[in-house]
DNA sequence: GTATGATTGAGACGAAGTCTCACTTAGAAG
DNA sequence: CTTCTAAGTGAGACTTCGTCTCAATCATAC
């Protein structure tokens, strides 16, 4: 995700460029994985200071609808945002609650069969299997 | 689902089967979607009037904890319980929030192989794709 | 029936997200 | 460059949701 181009998505849909944006854009760019919005928060202000809570969701909200952000809540009990060019896979313990990523991926083509039938236009998928880890299951 | 093997299993966890236990597993004796902690207070309050919020989040934790329910983080921002027993598959909107279910399951040889390699015990799953419906996208 | 530890309800508490409003500012127009 | 204006913002009040505490109650074993 190069920030320049969306840059160009932002303006072209009507919205004014500004420092708060640019600031909580900037924090997805170098960012891999999922913030909660109290991280982002925290992390946007290396690049704007003066960010507001309020505005911090309010960001989060247009650049989910934009497509670009996708919220991701996870069994931890708390709403993530990570970007949207991804899919996301992983494994959760309902007892400790650890998170076990895995990278392959089986739902290419059934998403795409889906997109047709039920004209969908599809950005991304989370797949998530939950039950218990090694050490929680004796 | 039906209660009674779910009370042996409650007893046999070493836990008292108490008004406020019973009157949950009553709600999703018959309720086959998901529900928010406060949709099952609500409902729960049917057969045990006095049932407390406290109480519910307990008995949610502790259902959950016995694998007969599980979260469910849905993206229109709320914490649901469903049952355990089933997969969940559907696609979400990003722009008006509209859900689709779908049963196609693709996941389960994935599931085995992870639950093998990784050495973690699958009890369900969530497949979700998301992006825009036909309404949405132009 | 009695004893006892688990469970409960009520309400205080804390965290997280939303809303309002006066102020500021990005971008357009001249 | 300057002016104008609607979009965007920060601050903080507010609401909602989930957690914690504690005295009272209750399910179960005996």
């Amino acid at each position: 995700m190069s920030t320049q181009p969306l840059i160009h998505r932002l303006r072209e849909a009507g919205y004014k460029l500004t420092p708060p944006r640019l600031a909580v854009l900037q924090v997805f760019e170098t960012e891999m994985g999922h913030l909660s919005p109290a991280q982002v928060l925290e992390r946007a202000r290396a690049f704007h200071p003066a960010l507001s809570r309020a505005t911090v969701y309010r960001t989060l909200e247009l650049l989910t609808a934009l497509g670009i952000l996708r919220p991701l809540y996870l069994s931890d009990g708390g709403l993530c945002f990570t970007r949207a060019d991804r899919g996301h896979h992983h494994l959760v313990c309902c007892d400790c609650g650890a998170v076990i990523e895995f990278e392959e991926c089986v739902v290419e083509e059934l998403a795409q069969r889906l997109a047709a039938q039920l004209d969908f236009r599809i950005q991304g998928h989370l797949l998530e299997f939950f039950g218990r880890c090694g050490d929680c299951h004796g």
